[in-house]
Formats: C-alpha cells, sequence, structure tokens
DNA sequence: ATAAAAGTTAAAGTATACTTGAGGTCAAGC
DNA sequence: GCTTGACCTCAAGTATACTTTAACTTTTAT
C-alpha cells in the first residue's frame, strides 16, 4: 500500500505517516523502486500498536523507543514491563474518566432542572437530590 | 487562601493557577488589599469544574467560554447542552481506552508468554491461545 | 511534449498549555 | 534600615506533536 492509500483508510495524514517513520515507528518499511513508501501488514499492524502506545500515555519520543527495544531479542522482559505499566496507567485513566463522567452527569442534571424549574437558584434550594449526585454537589461546592 | 496555599493543597503550580485566572476562568476571584489573589469556596469548587471540564475535551478557550456563559443567566440551554456534549464524548474515551487496555492485556500476555517460552517465534506458533485474546490478534497481524 | 498527480526530503511554522524570567511591590523579622 | 518571602504583571520561552512549505523526481494522461 502507498502511503495514500493508508492515509485514507486509516483516516491519518500522509504527513503524520512520514512523521511516524521519521520517529522509527515502521523499522521494516520497504521503499518501491523509486524510493516511495510501501505499507505492508507490518506497518499497518504496527499502526494499532502506535495508537495503543498513544492513548496509553507514551509519548512519540518513547513509543520509537518501544520499537528500538523490539529490534533487540533479549529485551522481552522490558516490553513484557512495559506494557503491565502502560496497563495500569490505562487503568488509571479509566477510572478518572469515570469520575469526570459523574461530574458530567450531575451538571446536565442540574442545568436540566435549572431550566425546568426556571433559575439555579431554584436547584440549589432544592432539599430532595438524587443520593445519585449528593456526592458530587458536595464536592463541587457552590458550583 | 492565598495562591500558594491552593498550589501546595491541590497540586497546581501557582503560575498554572494565575494563567487559568487570566483566561477567566474565576470570574469572582476577589484580591486583597495589597492586590493578590484571595481564593474563595467558588474558586476551589471551579478547579474541580475545570479538572472535569478539561478531562472532558475542552481546550482552555472553550472552557474560557464556558465561565462566560455563566455569567449570562439565559444560557441554561447552551450550558446544559455543553454538558450533554462533554458526557456523550467522555463516554466515548473510556469505551476507546476499553479498548486500548485490551489491546495492552493482550500484549502483557504476548510477552509474558514469550518470556515463558523463550521467544517470540514459539508464542507465533501456539495453535491455542486463550480467547479473549484471539480477536486482538487478529486486529494486530503480525504485530 | 507537457502538465497533472503522487511521491520524496529537509527545514520552518503552528497550536496548545503552560513555564520561566525580569523587574517591581509590600509586610515581617533582625 | 534592610533583607527575606510571598505576591504581582507582562513578555518571552518551552515542549509536544504535528503541519506546511519549498524544491525536486517520477509516472501517467492529453
Amino acid at each position: 500500500m502507498k502511503i495514500t492509500q493508508v492515509s485514507k483508510k486509516y483516516g491519518i495524514p500522509a504527513s503524520t505517516l512520514r512523521y511516524y517513520d521519521s520517529a522509527g515507528f515502521f523499522p521494516d518499511l520497504k521503499r518501491d523502486e523509486n524510493g516511495n513508501r510501501e505499507f505492508g501488514p507490518a506497518e499497518l499492524g504496527s499502526l494499532k500498536v502506535i495508537e495503543c502506545l498513544k492513548k496509553s500515555g507514551l509519548t512519540i519520543g518513547e513509543i520509537g523507543q518501544f520499537f528500538e527495544l523490539c529490534k533487540n531479542k533479549d529485551t522481552l522482559g522490558e516490553r513484557y514491563e512495559l506494557f503491565n505499566t502502560r496497563l495500569k496507567h490505562v487503568e488509571e485513566e479509566i477510572e478518572k474518566l469515570e469520575e469526570t463522567k459523574r461530574i458530567l452527569e450531575y451538571k446536565k442534571w442540574y442545568y436540566k432542572q435549572a431550566l425546568e424549574l426556571g433559575s439555579e437558584e431554584a436547584v440549589n434550594k432544592l432539599t430532595q437530590i438524587p443520593s445519585k449526585y449528593a456526592q458530587v454537589k458536595k464536592l463541587l461546592g457552590s458550583n
């Protein structure tokens, strides 16, 4: 596959694919007779790993280091540790996003009430509020 | 509370708090007789909202716009829509992170096997792989 | 033959979110 | 009286991840 095809299929700008290549993300990428990049299954699979590692909180430089590790057969332990650390990080991120979600749900409820009752003041005066939201309300104080 | 206390209590650099102030995140922030910022309950609550909106994918500029909206009593509907949109966004983000997590779990398992079996080749030759990982393996191809 | 389409490199530019630095004010302690 | 510490402003600097630009080659269509 040529760079434009990959770009279209994965929704990644060609300039970004070149940038990733320059960062060492495609160690085995081949070129055709004109020097044009030829993306094979290995590179397409790498795109998934790259996306995964980015989402897991690694910088471009750190992802490059991972692909460096992959060149060396006796780094299996380091690579295991890397993914284990990333996994823990992502689990924490998910928990933080769940908390963010609870706050957003509270705010959504809050403004829905404000619209129905006519003002924020009216919502703030409510004595009975769904237990689901009570904790969040406390956290935010006057907000 | 003075800026340094807030900084210590919330682990946010004083420079960042000033930057947030300059972005309009504390519309009602008071100053003492020397012109020093005095953070009250409203501002401390705002910090939670700011963190929430940042996590939900808004830029600093967009969070500033939200605080602008809050100055106007007839923007309750817009604010409701904002939080509703952010909620949907965060739900999608959580789903993406769950997928990221599944890939990381596969990679962790893969390298654990490689360590136990002595090489990546040995793992790639396995015919029986836990069903949990089969889908991910397919997705990644040769990676 | 010539121009458009698709690829290349290297270097400079951009956007976001801070962070740092210079230069200054003010209250408290020695 | 003078230094220290905590605050201030404003402008410039930094880091990350791209993106854009310029200058060039090659293949394909008119």
